[in-house]
DNA sequence: CAGTGAGCGAGCTTCCGCTTGACTT
């Protein structure tokens, strides 16, 4: 048995440090917090100064009992959790949890996970910095306190379920705020003027610096400028650079993958996980933008050998985000001399923008020559402008190219164009001129990516919980993930062309989205009940000001129970008074008054989402209600698109002795004909459905799914084997079963082999971890014997 | 992919941060 314990906190990492310690060395993981506070409300005795009772959850049980055994036998142990307070806090725990004592315990730290490094730490050890941990027990406590008082506050006055954080609540807001920005945006147009001098190689574009509000304005000054000279009135050359971007922190890392490759935020942290395993990348989840020298080294070398050393020059980056605890390196590649790796795709493409960032973050800057020409317009006192731009030197351009956020919807502005030989007083031919109408642009919606660059901005949350609040968000219900279509817009166009002036109406797409986060109604009015009852809860700064606090904990300077008291007594009071005195919040909004009988139309959130209501709950007449639909929010439906809803479903015809009925549901519109739903095409419009028009689409829709028919069974009508959009599959009664890809020719299955197949599939399709079975379960069971089991 | 929406009550839900797996698509 080896003379020495050493724990971290990744299994990963315990293996390469493993190999540089040699025998004497034993190196386990601790896989992250091993204790975590007990799940029910008397966690944190307040009235006891916060005393916290913490258990070593199920999960842990088995890594904690083989520590600990591992630690009884060694001689000394080394708790090398990371240098943060997160991890000191890991340390403790485990000192404490494992029995340790202090005369064989030793707590070490490092940056980077590299030989010498490792060594240096061992060399240098020092005892558990309980500043830190208190620091961290604050962080815990207070976490706790916020989450669970207030969550309870919402099961009693919004719906039951709900939670709140802060961390969530404040992702939450900022999705609700910028919906609302978009929704108040008035889009205000105005006229580009873009002119298009020389023929064929000798070709250029220049465009007015000032835009034209009015169409007569712009229509002006291409009038004005049917008979005017054009010449060149200045010339000025000057050389422009751009430098790289830092290495990837976890953040950068998301928004670039987002951008880029088109990865959720989950997905990235899965896909890099895997890297990160299998030895290709350093650790993926860091808020640090630096690189150990030994990198610093590699990085050097390969540039050199690569492309030549003057590509090569040495930068150090220093975080932007004041919340940084810069535990670890950047993320980079173990080995730079490793341009490629194996693997599947994803994982393929990731690396590659792992690689070229990190490597790209040490080399020179790009040069370019930027020549800017003024030409003068003989009749206006307006001057046009040309931009070339000529790439002398592309550094490290040469390997990567950071991306932006914004769309380029005002891209070809020739920023890389380049210009023909040009003199001051030459004269200029004008071959077009065009004015464009252009609307100014709405504040974007947020993406995954961009949510958690703004959350970093604001100091809130974690390289870890970046990609979970994100999907808690999203399971609560507050934000949905989503594509919406855009809307034609139609705009103008002038053009001035062989002295004559056209003109003509185009239509663009605009306002479409993809990936968007978006607020539901129950997000917005969680929201706002937040915001008007809590504050400084979902205040943006409430994070930034208790990380002072757990900074000067840290130091020594304060005594976290009284932090945490000094929070907690107003917090605490403001809670029960509110639920005392605070109102259901319904997100109840009038629309006004039926045109037909003057009943009162109005909007609410209800057990099964939003509806519209029309008529009170207390007239003699039963109120009508129906839901709203896929895209349609509270507080932005109008009375006319309120009232539409009640026209749909309706009967349109009969067909084989059944009704068949049209209405529109959360995939679109359908017709409903004896159980089975139909898709209306986009061509058809809902309202105006003729029977005949109903007919026709069953039948095509039968005929449709007969032809992916490839074999059924005298044994029983309800097996069949269809062409699916991923491949063969048997669909068994109720059940669709995935055919296996050993199986070449579905076409030779027999019933028995479909059965057996369909017997080897797992009851229960549920993913989430045993918690959320009690109720639906119960429910599943009874009505089982219909058509309840569909695939997600 | 229907229909529903009042109120009662039991028993449930919930936080953030540190780690992987074990799952399905």
């Amino acid at each position: 048995m080896a003379k020495n314990l050493l724990i971290v906190e990744s299994p990963a990492k315990a293996k390469t440090i493993e190999g540089y310690l040699g025998k004497d060395f034993t190196v386990k993981s601790s896989y992250g917090h091993i204790r975590d506070l007990i799940k029910s409300e008397d966690a944190i005795d307040i009235g006891n100064n916060f005393a916290q009772k913490y258990e070593v959850p199920a999960d842990k049980k088995q890594v904690v009992s083989e520590l600990k055994k591992l630690a009884k036998e060694a001689e000394m142990v080394w708790l090398a959790s990371d240098e943060d307070r997160e991890g000191e806090a890991i340390s403790w725990h485990l000192y404490d949890t494992l029995d340790l004592k202090e005369s064989k315990t030793k707590r070490i730290v490092f940056h980077e996970i590299t030989k010498p490094a490792i060594l240096r730490a061992i060399d240098n050890p020092r005892t558990i910095n309980y500043n830190l941990v208190n620091a961290q027990q604050a962080r815990r406590v207070l976490d706790r306190l916020v989450g669970f008082e207030l969550s309870p506050v919402l099961w009693k006055k919004v719906k039951p379920s709900l939670s709140a954080g802060r961390v969530q609540s404040v992702a939450v807001r900022l999705i609700v705020e910028r919906e609302r920005e978009i929704n108040k945006f008035k889009a205000e147009a105005s006229f580009r003027i873009v002119a298009l001098f020389g023929k064929g190689r000798e070709a250029f574009r220049a465009e007015l610096p000032e835009r034209f509000a009015q169409q007569e304005q712009a229509e002006q000054f291409l009038k004005d400028c049917t008979e005017a000279l054009f010449s060149i009135k200045s010339l000025e050359t000057r050389p422009t650079k751009r430098s790289p971007a830092a290495p990837f922190t976890t953040s950068t890392l998301q928004q670039e993958a987002s951008r880029k490759l088109g990865f959720s935020v989950s997905r990235t942290m899965s896909v890099a996980q895997k890297l990160y395993e299998s030895g290709f990348i350093t650790y993926m989840r860091t808020d640090s933008v630096n690189l150990s020298d030994v990198a610093l080294n590699a990085a050097a070398q390969e540039i050199s050998s690569a492309y030549g050393s003057q590509y090569y020059q040495h930068r150090k980056y220093k975080t932007k985000s004041a919340n940084a605890q810069e535990a670890h390196e950047a993320i980079r590649p173990t080995y730079f001399n490793q341009h490629t790796i194996d693997g599947d795709n994803a994982e393929k493409r990731l690396y590659d923008l792992i690689w070229k960032r990190a490597i790209a973050s040490q080399m020179s800057e790009a040069q370019f020559e930027k020549t800017t020409a003024k030409i003068d317009v003989s009749t206006r006192k307006e001057d046009l402008v040309a931009i070339g731009e000529v790439m002398k030197f592309d550094g490290f351009l040469k390997v990567y190219l950071e991306s932006n956020d914004d769309e380029d919807d005002n891209a070809q502005d020739g920023d890389n164009a380049i210009l023909p030989p040009l003199q001051v007083g030459q004269q200029l031919t004008l071959q077009e001129m065009t004015a464009t109408e252009r609307y100014s642009r709405p504040p974007a919606r947020y993406t995954e990516a961009s949510l958690v660059k703004k959350l970093e901005e604001l100091g809130i949350g974690r390289p870890s919980t970046y990609a979970p609040t994100i999907s808690t968000v999203q399971n609560r219900g507050y934000v949905v993930k989503e594509d919406r279509e855009g809307k034609q817009r139609n705009y103008h166009v002038l053009t001035l062309k062989d002295k004559a002036i056209r003109q003509e109406q185009k239509t663009e797409n605009t306002g479409a989205e993809r990936s968007k986060l978006f607020p539901t109604d129950i997000g917005a009015v969680v929201n706002d009940f937040l915001i008007q009852h809590f504050e400084g809860i979902v205040d943006y700064h409430f994070t930034a000001g208790v990380e002072k606090e757990f900074d000067e904990i840290a130091q020594g300077m304060k005594e976290w129970t009284e932090m945490i008291r000094n929070f907690y007594q107003p917090f605490h009071q403001n809670v029960e008074s509110t639920i005392q005195t605070a109102d259901k919040a319904r997100g109840e909004r009038e629309l006004g008054a039926h045109p037909d009988n003057g009943k009162k139309v109005s909007v609410r959130i209800g057990r099964y989402g939003p509806f519209v209501q029309i008529g009170e709950n207390d007239d003699e007449e039963k109120p009508a209600y129906a839901s709203l639909r896929a895209g349609q929010m509270l507080e932005t439906i109008t009375l006319e698109d309120a009232l539409e809803l009640f026209k749909l479903p309706k009967k349109v015809g009969v067909f084989e002795d059944k009704d068949m009925t049209v209405a529109i549901g959360k995939f679109g519109p359908y017709i409903r004909h004896n159980n089975s739903f139909y898709s209306l095409g986009k061509d058809i419009d809902p309202m105006n459905v003729t029977e005949q028009q109903a007919i026709v689409i069953i039948e095509d829709k039968r005929k449709k799914d007969a032809e992916k028919v490839i074999k059924t069974f005298a044994e029983d009508p309800d097996v069949k084997i269809l062409n699916g959009r991923w491949g063969p599959y048997i669909e068994f009664g109720k059940l669709n079963v995935k055919i296996p890809k050993e199986i070449k020719d579905p076409q030779v299955l027999s019933y028995d082999e479909c059965k057996a197949l369909a017997d080897a599939m797992p009851k229960d399709g549920k993913k989430s971890p045993g918690k959320t079975s009690t109720k639906p379960a119960a429910k599943a069971t009874k009505p089982a014997a219909k058509k309840t089991t569909k695939k997600k």
